[in-house]
DNA sequence: CCGGCGGCCGCATACGCATTCAGCCCCGGT
DNA sequence: ACCGGGGCTGAATGCGTATGCGGCCGCCGG
């Protein structure tokens, strides 16, 4: 193999010269702002491989059309000089910035940060990154204007509680989004998919597992009313409850949040005499709430007295202190589906047909020890 | 007030026409591609409000020199036509993204998803964003890389047990980095700021308070070996007991890994015979760990036959299923010095001192019940 | 031996915006 | 009345890169 070299010893006078003009007298009196390191660019690679800049750009640009010899010079010199191709620039010109949004509410939930964690992972192995946006006020239009403001290659939301007018307004600029365990709302645009997992099964999957288990008083704790992952479980529960020939015994309101799961639990257990004999709990977070009220403040024994079922098996869900019976959300599954249908919107010519993508994944039972079960 | 009205009836044809050539017919018989919503630009605005394109450019530049006229007209267009300024292209000129870079490892530790929450909160605020980069393999060069194409203008090391390696990359590269509950490696550049808790005082204070519990046999669960935090925390913690005139009983290495934790305390209670009486763990989360083994494994009653002290203070030490005593680390402060920091490094014009800000925040012991304390 | 033809390269241009510079108008001072 | 200056504005330029296009060269088929 011939060794190629790099010549950058002839015309050195050349090196910055004719493109580093001598700062203007206005620019002196002012203080010089950045001036650090004047970042590397593409032209000074070029100059220093003695090759063309669009030479420079190929060979960054993968599937361009560049022989191996240039490639290899263009390397060596980009290399010595520590260039990293500008990638505003660069989005400027192909009109995307390998940069997706991705909304959150919730974070302590930890169902979301192990969601961000992969999410995070895969996009990287591919290029992309993860804009963040934390949603704490209704205020839809802000958020939006900021991530058209970094124009986004897509959107993912990521809370059961988001106000669906900031998915249709994500979609009504355009931009791809996937809706994270949510619904999309009705007349969403051509641009919307949705992943999530079989809500209503599991919900009804609950049910019909604490009916085996020979519990006659059944309460709900609910997460946020309006979000469509606790209408969901909500609604496949009171199926299952239906089936199985027993009323829903108690309701109450957790909002998702550990606080209100506390209150609500001590409300549903409030009369001694109507105390029911198993609680579903739309969350593992609110779950441990409920288990935490009964064990230390009402001294119930969980599963003796009560049993407890949550939702989406948090890792915490499986510590020894608590053995959270619970359903699985197929977390890698919900990550795989929502790269694939973000892939898939951004590969999208525009005449592709306008059919919005909907994922969903079937969930499981698992069972541990905070619910009696069936007698084997 | 003199009403401003907005012409855009005249001239209609020159709406577009001008600044659109007819695609070539090489174009045509390729895939049009992202042709949808071509876009808005100050451009379009300007020709909307009739005046510059400067203008325009100006009324969104906080500090430029507009009439309110102006900036009237040109606001009203804008609005009419849904422009959003191109951050892209505003950075490329401006060389600042308004990016921040975050680096995170354990997103499951729970103390770090309220920090990204938090954090991201404060950056939206003015203006600014969080780009995720997950750091699994300890590969600094490429993470460095990627945050070096997007041109970030700071970056937040959250994670207690990131390379310094990184750290030193990142500020060779000339960008302000900011170590988040981590202390700079020697050498590090003047660009390396530095937030933490006073990982040593807490660590002092946990044996203070074990020693006057009484306790006589005290061990230490470590967290990761080499990260700075844990070395604080044991620093401080063996200072307290040889200030009280203690021993260390015995230690052993959770990773601040759940699983791991779990591990150690097995191996720490084996003996029987020589059973700890009081544990402090490096983390909550890996005193969370503890207790469950503690408690559901070996039938121990904490704090009565062991008394468990974590660091941290996540949301759930508070928790009735653990009410885990333990060191509050001042997050909102901590936050708030993290910003600052950024914020001071970002204005900083070049020729200002190259001191490095260390800010080393004190925290406090939150007692609760997971250890026996002083008899009253 | 000649006419393509395809692989590679460089030139030039455009992406959307901030910023400089020169010019304009208007007002106040002498 | 004139001049100086300050407040606004528009024209022009360039940030760093991707890409269409024309041109060069080498290779193969006829």
């Amino acid at each position: 193999m011939q060794a190629v070299t790099v010549d950058d010893r002839r015309h050195p006078e050349e090196t910055r010269a004719p493109h580093r003009p001598p700062p203007r007298a206005v620019c002196a009196h002012r203080r010089v702002k950045r001036a650090a390191r004047p970042a590397v660019t593409s032209v000074d690679v070029a100059r220093l491989a003695r090759v063309s800049q669009a030479a420079v750009s190929r060979t960054f640009t993968p599937g361009a059309s560049v022989s191996e010899a240039m490639r290899e010079k263009v390397l060596q010199a980009a290399g010595r000089l520590g260039y990293t191709p500008n990638a505003h620039a660069r989005s400027l010109i192909t009109r995307r910035s390998r940069i997706v949004g991705l909304v959150v509410a919730h974070l302590r939930n930890l169902f979301y940060p192990v969601v961000l964690e992969r999410l995070s992972l895969r996009l990287q192995a591919d290029g992309h990154h993860l804009m963040l946006f934390v949603n704490d006020t209704p205020d839809a239009d802000g958020l939006v204007q900021q991530m058209l403001q970094y124009h986004v290659d897509g959107i993912v939301l990521a809370a059961s509680t988001l106000s669906s007018a900031l998915a249709l307004r994500c979609a009504d600029a355009g931009i791809p989004v996937v809706l994270f365990n949510r619904v999309p709302a009705a007349g969403s645009g051509p641009s919307t998919g949705s992943v999530r997992s079989d809500n209503v099964g599991g919900g009804r999957a609950v049910a019909t597992f604490l009916a085996r288990g020979g519990h006659r008083r059944i309460a709900y704790l609910a997460g946020s009313e309006e979000s469509s992952t606790n209408l969901e479980r909500e609604r496949g529960f009171l199926d299952g409850l239906r089936e199985a020939g027993l009323p829903l015994w108690a309701r109450a309101v957790g909002d998702y949040d550990a606080e209100r799961a506390a209150v609500a639990t001590r409300a549903l257990f409030a009369d001694a005499a109507r105390r029911p004999d198993a609680l579903f709990a739309a969350s593992d977070h609110m779950a441990f709430a409920a288990i935490d009220v009964l064990r230390h403040e009402l001294g119930m024994s969980v599963p003796a007295q009560v049993s407890v079922v949550g939702f989406d098996d948090v890792p915490q869900a499986a510590w020894p202190g608590y053995r959270l019976t619970t359903v699985e959300q197929p977390l890698d599954a919900m990550i795989d589906a929502t790269v694939s249908l973000l892939r898939a919107q951004l590969a999208r010519d525009d005449e592709s047909p306008p059919r919005d993508a909907q994922v969903v994944l079937p969930c499981r039972l698992v069972v541990r020890d905070s619910a009696r079960g069936a007698p084997a």
